[in-house]
DNA sequence: TTGCAAATGGGAATGCGTTCGCATATACTA
DNA sequence: TAGTATATGCGAACGCATTCCCATTTGCAA
């Protein structure tokens, strides 16, 4: 049920944001149970979580995840949504003698219903 | 003091690591201290936090933050390093209908000395 | 139905970064 | 040197996301 609410919003959702939407269709299910499931799926390499600054982790499909993507934060709702494409280019940031392992792009502003 | 402790490490540093170079200045002083002017120059905006996910925040000059620019993270020691220059391009990421307030561009990989 | 393993709810507990409370120490002012 | 305000150390307390505990349910097989 955690995947497919994920699957059906298309978007990176935290624990809390999956409870509430796992209420509204099992009016029953405790957090708890999002938790276990949610780590129990993470284990299983299923999803994976997406960390942001200063908020708590959401949760994306591991095959959304297996294409590289960025993310958008709305400052309205504090909705994730997830971005296409990369600009690249960023080894040319780095200083002499550093290696580059990852990087990770968030855009941060108002998505479509919020700026409207 | 944490003013001049931050200048001369020319890079971002967690609360955890100004208590730890302040306490070789002053070998009493404590965390509390070490917070409650953390919060106090960032209320008078001297310095300003910068978030790195999952991790706690680390804190740099105000006027070192005033030209853009964005953050290395080692995965060696765990240290941020600042980066000059900004690829650009990113609002071309945006979904019709997205606007665009800021944004946060985080490499990881490791730095001279860790890679060395 | 009966039995048993696995999942769940609910609330208490944890971890950890950060903040508070207060007695003491330090820094100014006169 | 006294008096007063501010800063500090220390340890307890907090907030909050997450995890744990355990009694109860659920799901499934015989």
């Amino acid at each position: 049920m955690l995947l497919k609410i994920i699957a059906r919003e298309a978007r990176p959702l935290s624990a809390y944001e999956l409870h509430e939407l796992a209420v509204r269709e099992l009016a029953s299910i405790s957090q708890s149970t999002v938790y276990r499931n949610l780590r129990a799926l993470e284990d299983a390499g299923e999803i994976h979580a997406v960390p942001i600054p200063g908020q708590q982790p959401r949760y994306e499909l591991a095959d959304a995840a297996s294409h590289h993507h960025h993310h958008f934060h709305c400052s309205g709702c504090d909705r994730v949504y997830d971005l296409e494409g990369c600009p690249g280019g960023l080894r040319a940031l780095l200083p002499r003698g550093f290696t580059l392992e990852e990087h990770t792009i968030l855009l941060a502003g108002k998505c479509s219903a919020c700026a409207g």
